[in-house]
Parts: C-alpha cells; structure tokens; sequence
DNA sequence: ATGGCAATGTTTCATTGA
C-alpha cells in the first residue's frame, strides 16, 4: 500500500498533471493540499474515470484539501476539520482507507515570525497536537501526511544558516513538528537512507530549482504500529521538473500492507 | 537592499504563498 503528499498549488491547474502522476504511479491514496477549489468545482468524475474516489474539503482562492483513493477499496469514515477548532480555513481532512486512517494536513504558512498568521500557525499546531493525541490511540494505525510548512532539521534546508529563525524553520516551529513525533508519529522519509540535499519544495523565483535552493517541509508522518510496516518513503522531485509544475513535489509512503 | 514567480479574483493590481 502507498500513501502519498502532494501540494498542488490549485487542482484546477495542475489536473492534468494530478492524472498524469497517477498513471504513472497508482499509488492507493493521495492527499492533496492548497485545491484552491470550492467543493462543487471538485473535478470528481475525471478523477473517477481514473480510478479514485475523492473526498474533498475546499473553498475559494485559498487552503482546500482533498484525499483519493482507489475505487476498489474500503473508504470510510470520512472527517473535515479538527474538532474543537474553529476555523474558517479547509486545512484538515482525514478518512480510513484498507484499515488505515489516514489524515491530510495543509498547516498554515505563518508568513512571517511575529506576524498574526505565525501566531495562527502555532495555535494551529498546538490544536492538531491535541486532536492526534487522541486519534492515535483510536487508531493505532494512523498516517498524517500533508504539507506541514516546516522543515525540521538542518539537513532539510539548502542554506540553514541563512533560515534559521525564519519562518519555516523558526525554533518554535521545529519545536511544533517535534512536539507531533513525539506522540509516536515517526518521519517516514527519515526512517531510510536518503540523498544528500533532498529537498520537497523550491520557491518559483530565483533558479531555486535549477540551484536546488529548496526546503523539505512535507511530510509522512507514521504511527509506532505501522513504522515497522513502511518499507520506503520518496520524494518524487522529477515532477517538478515538468511544465507548468506546482512549487511542491509529491511525497511517496510505501507500507507492507495487503491493498 | 530586497525582488524575483505563480495563482486567484473581477483584476488592470493586491494578496498570498513559502
């Protein structure tokens, strides 16, 4: 079974490429961040046509996320926001899929620190913190994966001395994804050798790709049951070698589990 | 010093992203 990440900065442009990558990698479920779709925009019947199911959390301009998964599998259970939470903002969306709860999490970007949208963030975490405290011991099995808008380590960050303390990588912040790992949700990505400067995010502007100017700030994050069950984790950063790409690469989970 | 790139809205630029 594969699970993966994806920000595709607008579905409505990057449907092409969404259906694309999936033919070539029929992964069992996809959770898509920044959909930027309100839901009777949601492009159900191409997705259909292509095999996925889709449960779909959206609004205009901004944020929406979304989670596909095979037609031929059990999904249930499907849950938008986190509990306890108000927010007008569609960030969280989470359904079970072949026994596996599966949560997709677009964590806001925070701007800048000391701004009111950085305080949102940290509040934002301290709140799925929370939630997933509790999901987890409902779901022993359990993926949260999403664009977290943080890159936890130096070796995340191609230049870490010219962003530390930015935010993205502001201390509180780490702080924050540590604090979420250390409920005994585990870095898919770091449980395996990886390349050097493996990166999941280059801005537009300045060459970042060409110079692979990046940051690694999406993630899968695993529960203590099923971290002996992942056999790999990939950043697909070919993808964002293509035309017209979103700024983010997708994230690739694999999991010794029957489909 | 501080823009650069991309997407959205109802637009002739402002806002947001990261």
């Amino acid at each position: 079974m594969r699970i993966a990440t994806w920000n595709v900065n607008s579905l409505k442009i990057r449907l092409p490429h969404v259906l694309d990558w999936l033919e070539r990698n029929p992964v069992e479920v996809l959770a898509l961040q920044e959909t930027k779709l309100t839901d009777d925009k949601f492009p159900v019947a191409p997705l259909e046509a292509a095999g996925y199911r889709a449960s779909f959390a959206g609004q205009k301009t901004y944020n929406g996320v979304a989670l596909l998964s095979r037609l031929a599998l059990p999904a249930s259970d499907v849950a938008i926001d986190m509990p306890g939470f108000a927010d007008e903002q569609k960030r969280v969306i989470a359904a079970t899929v072949n026994t596996v709860r599966v949560v997709c999490v677009y964590v806001p970007n925070g701007q800048a620190v000391d701004s009111d949208k950085y305080r949102y963030k940290l509040d934002w975490f301290v709140a799925l913190h929370d939630w997933l405290a509790v999901e987890r011991k409902i779901h022993p099995r359990l993926v949260v994966a999403g664009d977290y808008n943080v890159a936890p380590e130096d070796r995340d960050v191609h230049d870490p001395a010219a962003w530390e303390g930015q935010v993205l990588f502001s201390g509180p912040e780490r702080a924050a994804l540590k604090a979420l790992q250390d409920l005994g949700l585990h870095d898919a990505f770091r449980l395996f050798d990886q390349p050097p400067k493996s990166y999941s995010w280059w801005d537009y502007r300045m060459l970042a790709f060409r110079r692979n100017a990046g940051l690694r700030i999406d993630h899968v994050l695993v529960s203590d049951a099923l971290k002996p069950l992942c056999t790999a984790c990939v950043i697909d950063r070919d993808e964002r070698k293509r035309e017209q790409p979103s700024d983010h690469a997708p994230v690739v989970a694999t999991f010794d589990l029957v489909d």
